[in-house]
DNA sequence: CAACTCTTCTATAGACCTATAGAATATGTG
DNA sequence: CACATATTCTATAGGTCTATAGAAGAGTTG
């Protein structure tokens, strides 16, 4: 079916991978601008300055694509959390990293991360569903960071860990969707909501 | 073009409107469990047991659909914070009931705030434009409230009001995404949010 | 340059999907 | 019941979209 996979990777195998990269990165920006549904697989095409049929040579389909625009748009963050989880020192550092880690890559991964976000529920079920446990590993990182911190007496112990650690993911997600219209660097964005989270609204006195 | 206005209105124009409410019923909720791209219009005359071509009766396009549902996802939002600016006392106070009427629509709503939130995007220019004012009418009303706080020394004198403003609304908004799975009532959640975002996580030591 | 492989192209099948036209049915009224 | 109007139906035009088949061009190697 795919003649990809060659006995010499070498001369032949390069510059495929590195065109099928392009293509994904078209794909990542087109469904992140329009959303899987909106989105044709002429767009793609156009944005490369190629025929449409002519991507099939790349990816089985339309849905194969947005596989790996999903797959791209989690990898690393359940590693990079769980390597926060073991080095930082206390909950709150930890917990302010986390924050950062998530945030960080809409600087350069974006379109990834959108398209991750709004379209991951049109994704077939298989490939859906190992997307989802990524979800719920890392909801169960901040979770555990959450119930720590009350634990040793860093946060409050009338806290509910779930509400929070949902409350904090929606509210990070939301970065995505407007980041780019604000004025603000994305660390900038990070302490702020780090610090809204942690010290909260009101003043201290 | 449309057939609906007639001069009586009391035995014709009753059946109508209450049928054509039906049908943005049913078309909010497809909307707000496919997308806009990814439904159809016959997903939406299955729901009702209706054949596909007899919407047209009711409406001139799926786009115009869309923008019924969307109008009544947002209708009362920026009236009711507009009520809240003048009536409450305190900053906190209007903070806590801005959030809980954001969130309580979700109750009987849902699929209505879910398909603005989501698929809005996709409306005509004209009605795009109409939602993106009443959305930037609302984030004024929450900064406002923000810096009332600041000023009077409720708030932290640090706050960013725009930047916690956002970071409010997406919050609220993921809401709409995962309540339905948690055991925990819409009320529930607005305390809980509330608490968050004033006080913080942090122990109050 | 001939043969081979890799990449892109043209052309199109076949499956939707929105929206329109006009017939049929249901509902209400004199 | 006869007539009028309101609602739903059948049928389909016309467009778009994904995906496949097979030809053409580009690049490489003997």
């Amino acid at each position: 079916m795919t003649r990809q996979v060659q006995s010499d990777d070498r001369a032949a195998a390069r510059p495929l991978r590195k065109r099928r990269e392009e293509i994904v990165d078209a794909a990542a920006r087109v469904f992140a601008e329009r959303g899987y549904h909106g989105a044709s697989t002429q767009d793609i095409a156009d944005l490369l300055g190629m025929r449409q049929a002519s991507l099939y040579y790349y990816f089985e389909s339309k849905e194969a694509a947005l596989e790996e625009v999903c797959a791209r748009g989690t990898a690393g963050f359940v590693e990079t959390a769980e390597a926060i989880l073991k080095n930082g020192s206390s909950a709150e550092e930890r917990l302010r990293a986390l924050l950062a880690a998530h945030i960080k890559p809409l600087g350069d991964r974006a379109d990834y991360m959108l398209t991750f976000l709004n379209e991951r529920k049109w994704l077939p079920r298989e490939s859906r569903r190992r997307v989802g446990r990524l979800s719920r590993r890392l909801e169960a990182i901040f979770e555990r960071v959450i119930r720590e911190g009350m634990r040793n007496g860093e946060f409050r112990a009338d806290l509910n860990p779930r509400l929070t650690t949902l409350a904090l993911l929606g509210m990070m997600n939301s970065v995505a969707i407007w980041h780019h219209r604000e004025n603000v660097t994305l660390d900038r964005i990070a302490d702020t909501l780090a610090d809204l989270v942690l010290r909260g609204a009101a003043s201290d006195a």
